[in-house]
DNA sequence: ATTAATCTCAGAGTATACTCTGTAGAACTA
DNA sequence: TAGTTCTACAGAGTATACTCTGAGATTAAT
């Protein structure tokens, strides 16, 4: 169905338009660089738990309920692809 | 008081240890390296939120109740330390 | 229709997640 | 005493998270 990068970018630009700031504000409060959370609502890039939960600090939110929205959005439990 | 490393470490291994099995075996399961799950343990890894999936779904853990564990432990809403 | 704010995207660099091999130590059992 | 299972830890390599600059594209006004 859709890979955790984008479930995730989904659920951030969620929480972030429900706070009404803009990236760079959101890069601001979070510690991170514009362009970085560009990448991240455009599922580029795999977070991490520490980004996770800047992120949510930042959004005035739990990062488990950013993880619970996440884990909704990929419906089935993720497994990891095996390499060959 | 901890960082997020630390208080991963000690969620994950309080999961683990919960579910029965060796590190090795959540290794295999979530398709680690034995020896990441042991640094992973020790607090030296910062994981990936495809890692907190992986290994959410090898312990047949949602993942957000990890997340939930870690901001626990952690106390107050973990921030970013901003560089110089 | 122009401006201004916002966002996308490419490229290049640095830091660090994750792999893998191997060795040694702890803990439990026989 | 061993013998087995589990874990800690070091070092070296590869993949990728994250930074930063800068130039267009998009959107939302005014």
């Amino acid at each position: 169905m859709s890979t955790p990068e984008q479930a995730f970018a989904k659920a951030l630009r969620e929480f972030r338009r429900k706070s009404s700031i803009s990236q760079e504000e959101l890069g601001f409060e979070s510690g991170y660089h514009r362009t970085y959370i560009s990448m991240l609502e455009r599922g580029k890039m795999n977070p991490s738990l520490r980004t996770l939960l800047s992120l949510a600090t930042a959004l005035k939110t739990p990062a488990a309920e950013i993880v619970t929205r996440v884990e909704r959005l990929l419906g089935a439990p993720w497994q990891r692809p095996r390499n060959p």
